[in-house]
DNA sequence: TGGGCGCACCTTTTT
DNA sequence: GGTGCGCCCA
């Protein structure tokens, strides 16, 4: 097969050349990943060894799309490309390397929660007011130094405000935290690499020589630690080649550094640069409106994209009454479109700013009955109860995890409070300079602990011997095994289903699905541990659920969005504030980022883009007036038509009443006052009086339905009178446990 | 020691 | 509107 037949001229171009460095400006739409994937196949065709080859990307799925699509063009030899995130590339390479730092190969990687405990516990230890110094902005500061390659040494040097200064107070004993809890955050995953590569030694050397022919997709995305890594294993042989769009640039918040992909050009003066700037994805009139908003930005590199795609049907602009209406509108819009189109629900996307914004917008698709999946959202292995059993895995796995240690300790509750732990601190410290883990001081409290009761005695005993009896396991039992038996032993599931509650029941169906997943990782890999597991896991990000083949709308935010497309695109919340985003007062870059954001969204969009905005919303549970975003008004007018709501779509009783007070209302007293106003008149509203004399007649086994969960059934009554509350499991959101004095329930 | 309740703060966006 | 934290009581 002859691969470069199937490409355009400057894709060809871009494709076939092979060595040195190589800079792709890619346009939305432009084809992409398919230069990517079809210069990896063509790489193997010229005899480059799979094994040579390291593509790096921003999210498991994107390597994992273009791993598939590089194996249907080379066959099996894909599977022996190194094809990534950097965090889980560098991750791999550190458990093969980390010993030559100090750490052990089983460390623990922290997530943002992880790592945000041992900020806060540290600032207890400190003495630091978490009142005073915030501690999210302190670990935020803290990221950001590292991702800067700032260590504690130069931060503190640089620190004159006192906040700064406390930081890298905190900072320092952050790292030596981590590092005696043999546990890295994400910025490690980047900086250890960096820290080994520049001992000396052979190691730089060995990568260099594996990975001949590196790629790295959304280098506009790249922060100074992914620079650098990239560069030094560049430097020997300079086959490097970056894809990425300037435009498309919305991650610095995070560290990444946009001059990375205009400089490019600077720090590899031999490069080669190829414009992709032929879009195949969107009609004429959505890319001229994402390019008569993208052009309000200052600083970029100069490209004209370019379609022979049809002119297209204009944009459309709603304006909606509130959030509900909103919801409603688009529920209504999604309706429409299917049908005149016959388009499938899978066409459609909802794309929003901020995760808060799903829950109107999914109420009113669950009315609709249009069925729809999240990308995003509460993210799986973050819940509570997940994290409390992996925490049991890692201090299995890794003793030294002290933030694990103490999550478990005393979960599920068995008599290790406070201050047993208390005295174990102060026996360790007795024990400086010769530091111990927590873990050792734990059995060696054992043996002198003679004032404590007899109790805490016997639970810490248990408690050990417990952990010990699974790291002993470790060796006769397949990881999935070992979890079965370990939560099987602490009787997490038997708890969960006592309480019965629905909270409870949806535990118990997480951690259920945590096993499976388990078992699942042993039945795949060969080599399973439970250490590969958890390094697994860590790094997985709910953006790389599978949501294919289930024919629903996609809603996500403009971020999960990237590197997607969908016939019909819906951006809500337009509004100042809220799209572009800002707190105090707006700033340039950040407004240019917004924008960017803005130009990502547009370009998601093949055939049909609705925008929307409202006229109330509530926000932080109070109802605001938000004005049209200024994103609207940059966008020529002769690609709009306008559309307007009065709201009426509304069917709900309850909002019939609201409807006739509003801002008249709100006008002679304060916001709260209409909060509270507004709730009475729905208490007192004859519509709701009759709805829960029918409640009165609830029985378990009965079918009812609640005006946004749709149809369930009752599992369970709880209490009486006021206080009765029924557990009912619904069809579309599982079980849910309802206040009868407030939900309103029809019996079927 | 543990659990329950009430309050404050909140929110970007993600590996 | 939700969650996490701190306080208070059994």
């Amino acid at each position: 097969m002859n691969l470069l037949e199937q490409l355009n001229p400057v894709q060809r171009k871009a494709t076939a050349e092979k060595d040195g460095p190589v800079m792709i400006i890619a346009g939305a739409g432009s084809g992409k990943t398919r230069v990517l994937t079809y210069r990896v196949a063509y790489l193997i065709q010229q005899s480059v060894q799979p094994y040579e080859i390291l593509a790096l990307t921003f999210t498991n799925k994107a390597a994992k799309e273009m791993k598939s699509r590089i194996e249907k063009l080379v066959g099996v030899q894909a599977t022996n490309i190194w094809a990534g995130t950097f965090h889980s590339i560098f991750a791999r390479i550190l458990r093969r390397e980390c010993e030559a730092l100090g750490y052990d190969r089983s460390f623990t990687i922290y997530d943002t929660e992880d790592q945000l405990n041992v900020v806060k516990a540290i600032m207890a230890s400190q003495n630091i007011s978490a009142q005073q110094f915030n501690p999210r902005a302190v670990h935020s500061r803290i990221s950001g130094a590292k991702n800067q390659l700032v260590s504690p040494e130069q931060y503190d040097a640089m620190a004159k405000d006192p906040f700064s200064q406390k930081t890298a107070e905190v900072y320092a004993e952050y790292q030596k935290k981590l590092f005696a809890n043999n546990a890295m955050d994400f910025d490690d995953l980047l900086l250890k690499p960096i820290e080994l590569f520049q001992r000396g030694g052979n190691t730089l050397e060995k990568y260099q020589h594996r990975f001949r022919y590196l790629l790295v997709d959304e280098y506009q995305d790249t922060n100074r630690a992914q620079y650098m890594l990239i560069n030094m294993l560049a430097r020997k042989f300079r086959n490097l080649c970056v894809v990425g769009d300037d435009a498309q640039s919305i991650y610095s918040f995070r560290g990444a550094d946009i001059r990375n992909i205009l400089d490019f050009e600077r720090d590899y003066p031999d490069c080669k640069v190829f414009r992709l700037e032929q879009n195949y994805r969107s009609t004429k009139k959505i890319l001229a409106a994402a390019d008569s908003v993208i052009k309000n930005n200052k600083r970029q590199i100069h490209k004209t994209l370019w379609t022979d795609n049809a002119a297209g049907d204009p944009v459309v602009v709603v304006e909606a009454e509130d959030d509900k209406d909103e919801g409603v509108c688009i529920a209504s819009h999604i309706k429409e479109e299917c049908a005149k189109r016959k388009l499938d629900l899978k066409d459609f996307c909802v794309l929003y700013r901020t995760n808060a914004q799903s829950r109107s917008i999914e109420d009113a698709l669950r009315r609709g009955g249009i069925s729809y999946v999240i990308v995003g959202g509460v993210e799986f292995y973050k819940r509570k109860e997940i994290k409390d059993v992996l925490a049991y895995l890692r201090v299995i796995v890794n003793p030294k995890d002290e933030e694990s240690l103490l999550r478990i300790i005393n979960y599920p509750p068995r008599g290790i409070g406070e201050a047993t732990i208390e005295r174990v601190r102060t026996f360790a410290e007795q024990l400086k300079p010769d530091p111990i883990t927590f873990f050792e001081a734990l059995q060696r409290t054992l043996q002198i602990l003679r004032t404590s009761s007899e109790r805490a005695k016997n639970a810490l005993s248990q408690f050990i011997s417990l952990i010990e009896k699974y790291k002993g396991l470790r060796t006769q039992m397949s990881a999935s095994e070992l979890a079965r038996a370990l939560v099987d032993e602490l009787g997490i599931l038997r708890r969960y289903k006592e309480e019965a509650t629905p909270e409870a029941m949806s535990r118990w169906e997480n951690i259920q699905e945590l096993l499976s997943a388990i078992s699942e990782h042993t039945a795949n890999n060969p080599d399973a541990t439970l250490e590969s597991f958890l390094g697994e896991v860590a790094l997985v990000s709910p953006a790389d659920d599978e949501t294919e083949g289930k024919n629903s709308v996609t809603l996500m935010t403009l971020h999960a969005a990237k590197g997607l497309e969908f016939p019909v695109v819906f951006i809500a919340g337009l509004e100042e504030g809220l799209f572009p985003l800002y707190q105090a007062a707006p700033d340039m870059a950040e407004m240019e980022e917004e924008r960017r954001l803005f130009y990502v969204g547009i370009t998601r969009s093949m055939t049909q883009l609705f925008l929307s905005h409202t006229r109330m919303r509530y926000r932080f549970g109070e109802l605001t007036y938000p004005v049209a975003s200024r994103f609207l008004s940059e966008i020529d007018e002769k690609l709009l038509s306008f559309e307007r709501s009065r709201g009426t779509t509304m069917t709900v009783r309850r909002e019939g009443v609201r409807r006739e007070r509003p801002p008249r209302f709100i006008a002679k007293g304060t916001l709260n006052d209409f909060t509270r106003a507004e709730n009475s008149i729905g208490d007192e509203s004859p519509a709701y009086e009759d709805e829960s004399q029918e409640v009165n007649h609830l029985h378990v086994g009965a079918h009812v339905e609640h005006e946004s969960f749709g149809r369930g059934k009752v599992l369970q009554m709880v209490g009486k009178g006021e206080s009765a509350k029924a557990v009912v499991l619904f069809d579309s959101v599982g079980p849910k446990n309802l206040m009868l004095k407030y939900a309103r329930l029809r019996v079927l």
